[in-house]
DNA sequence: GCCTCTAGTAAGGCTCCTTAACTTTATCGG
DNA sequence: CCGATAAAGTTAAGGAGCCTTACTAGAGGC
């Protein structure tokens, strides 16, 4: 999925004016992984010259883009000033449309959250489900006291895949309404801010990569076990997304079941593990919630309806290892809180079924995850655009 | 896998001089997509000034890594002078270890093959067959009449997973003896040429890339199936390895056979196909190439045998599908001509099992599918090491 | 023969980087 | 308190590489 058009790379020759424009932005860069740092400490950290960062960081800090943030002492010698991003140039703003819950989030560029709102989904209707977006959105964005206009780009996480062609979401089955055409569209003019859409298993990813318990990893899949069941899949800090963006879709993985074989999806979703638990003899008003909760009190029947998750999620975990050599596998999602419970089954099955076993560990975003996913996607965007406007002129 | 550290990145700052060099880059790159061009064209292709070009060409030609190729008579007006990049400065080494034969190549900067050589691997013992791959590549060099010290890289395609720290080949079961510490080493060294070692399934997926059906493909997996299983996964025209460059090992994948789950590579590989027809009734000293051969004038348990090998082989791409999303998905390997077999077997038992269905197509190159994709990887190398030097002097 | 169109060269200027010397400001040791 | 030392940062000079403009060279068309 591009992101948006004002970024797009147009293949410019490598004229005098790049480079100094690539000087501008490897110390924006190196700022921003330091915090904070001398004139003098970057030219030493870059290569670059003293007059070079002097004038380079002169013309960032015109743009607005960094500001002196202090000074720092040396050993002896002259004080020296500090530098860092001025976060406030720019804002970012993050969503997750779940089935159960609407989340907005408004960031600076530093990735700290300014605004955020978390509200029920109970929209069953295209028409209403925009709504809810456009008016959390403003509201969220309002409440943070930032200028709409400063608002750069956003990201939008969403069960499915998002048809660029069509305008569409499609494969979103449990978003009623969700899938016609043109409403990303209508949410973007209302809001007056460059959206993109993605899958909410890839935002997840992303999360927990940019914040959770992915990063370093060379090459990672989150499994988002929910109301569906998807994985994302991070290598190298990018997005892996296939050749049609449906990378991850284990939800079609082929799976034989007791009696026939089935899609998988079907067989590790939340439904599932109720249906499970209610073939294994437990009665009553039953979520995916409950069977987890009378499983931790040793309930039988919930127990090994676990057991049987754990064993699905496994053949899952086992399939996507072959394939992709994961050095970490992270299970998230819905089942959000009952992950302790399915560890040790879904290891155990895992010892059975291949030599393979990448390490094995919980989200530690929960359920922020794809929020948190959308919020860095938005971000790395956000940061390429008030780079490139920094000589257009506001 | 790293490649040679002559090549190795270092961080250098964006000063002028890399500017010019990187001006000298695009100019070439941009000569070997077009084969042969004019200056005042590529001014206008790549937006560099026409003295810009006229100079950074001259360096490249001093350097000996382009030349006045003819001339080319425009419409009207003056008549251009054509320049090419010279596959003449330098050279690449391409070499598939497999079990039955060993294959080496040397190719110019073209990616002509100058020379080659086939021969059967007998080897059964780790001094053989380093003995032989020296023999066979320094034999094969000479024949190109190509001065050894013009031959700046190599790549060496083998079953396994080459383990850099270790020094040795991992996993790699069917090659007796190749498993030993030092040995890449100690053929290295005897060559005097650098060399890396790659997976022979990668490499064929590369190959296939480069020279074959996979051209152009956004994301394609090559299946290779032959003593062993294995696959190659690359995208965006780069090897896809996983965290640990065991990604595509398909041979770990679940399967749930007829009496027990077993590793997917017993019951894929060419072993299992006459292990398969001899259970539904074939008699006599069996090989894949003879089921394959008696299903192809219908012998009903051979023909039983193949629709069961087609059966297992659509597990493994429903799962790649499902994990990766590719858009194309090539079948290839020992059991090379029989590849037209398979196919309809596999489309069908797809079509049950996954709503996902990737065009599914044999591999072009067939048996050199592996040692092209050597050379390809090589010449990658050495394109880069050949405009390193230029600087640097021989 | 002149015009036009394309390829290529020459000269001058501009941008931006580097080196080197210098200034400023701090600590340290007497 | 004062010079030595060290680090931060500035100023000045020089140079590398690119672009623009203006030119020459060669090949048809009218």
């Amino acid at each position: 999925m591009p992101a948006s058009e004002a970024v797009e790379q147009q293949e410019q020759p490598w004229s005098r004016r790049r480079l100094r424009s690539t000087n501008e932005r490897l110390l924006l860069d190196r700022l921003r992984g330091l915090g904070a740092a001398s004139r003098a400490q970057l030219a030493r950290e870059t290569g670059l010259s003293k007059p070079t960062v002097s004038s380079a960081l002169a013309s960032l800090a015109a743009a607005g883009l960094v500001h002196e943030v202090g000074t720092h002492a040396p050993e002896r010698g002259r004080t020296a000033v500090l530098y860092a991003p001025d976060p406030a140039a720019g804002y970012a703003l993050g969503v997750d449309i779940g089935r159960g819950w609407l989340r907005v989030a408004v960031v600076d560029l530093d990735g700290t959250v300014v605004a955020r709102a978390d509200v029920r989904n109970r929209a069953r209707a295209s028409a209403a489900l925009t709504d809810l977006v456009v008016a959390t959105s403003r509201q969220v964005i309002v409440n943070s006291g930032v200028d709409p206009a400063e608002v750069v780009h956003g990201v939008v996480g969403t069960p499915g895949v998002y048809d660029e062609k069509q305008r569409r979401v499609r494969y979103a089955m449990h978003l009623p309404g969700w899938g016609r055409a043109g409403l990303v569209d209508h949410v973007r003019t209302e809001l007056g801010v460059p959206l993109e859409v993605h899958n909410d298993a890839n935002l997840a990813a992303l999360g927990e990569y940019t914040y959770g318990v992915g990063a370093g990893s060379r090459l990672f899949a989150y499994i988002l076990i929910g109301t569906g069941l998807g994985m994302g899949i991070v290598g190298e800090g990018r997005l892996f997304t296939g050749a049609h963006g449906l990378a991850g879709e284990i939800g079609f993985l082929p799976w034989h079941g007791r009696q026939k074989p089935e899609r998988l999806e079907d067989a590790v979703s939340g439904v599932a593990v109720v249906e499970a638990a209610r073939q294994f003899g437990m009665r009553g008003q039953l979520t995916a919630k409950a069977v987890f909760d009378a499983a931790r009190q040793r309930h039988p029947a919930a127990v090994r309806a676990v057991e049987l998750e754990g064993e699905r999620i496994a053949h899952t975990v086992a399939a996507a290892a072959a394939v992709l050599d994961p050095d970490l596998v992270v299970l998230g999602g819905g089942v959000g809180h009952s992950v302790d419970l399915l560890l040790r089954p879904v290891r155990e099955h895992l010892r059975a079924l291949t030599p393979l076993r990448p390490r094995l560990a919980p989200s530690r975003l929960g359920e922020d995850a794809v929020l948190l996913g959308a919020v860095a996607t938005a971000l790395d965007t956000a940061r390429d655009l008030v780079f490139e406007r920094r000589t257009a002129g506001t």
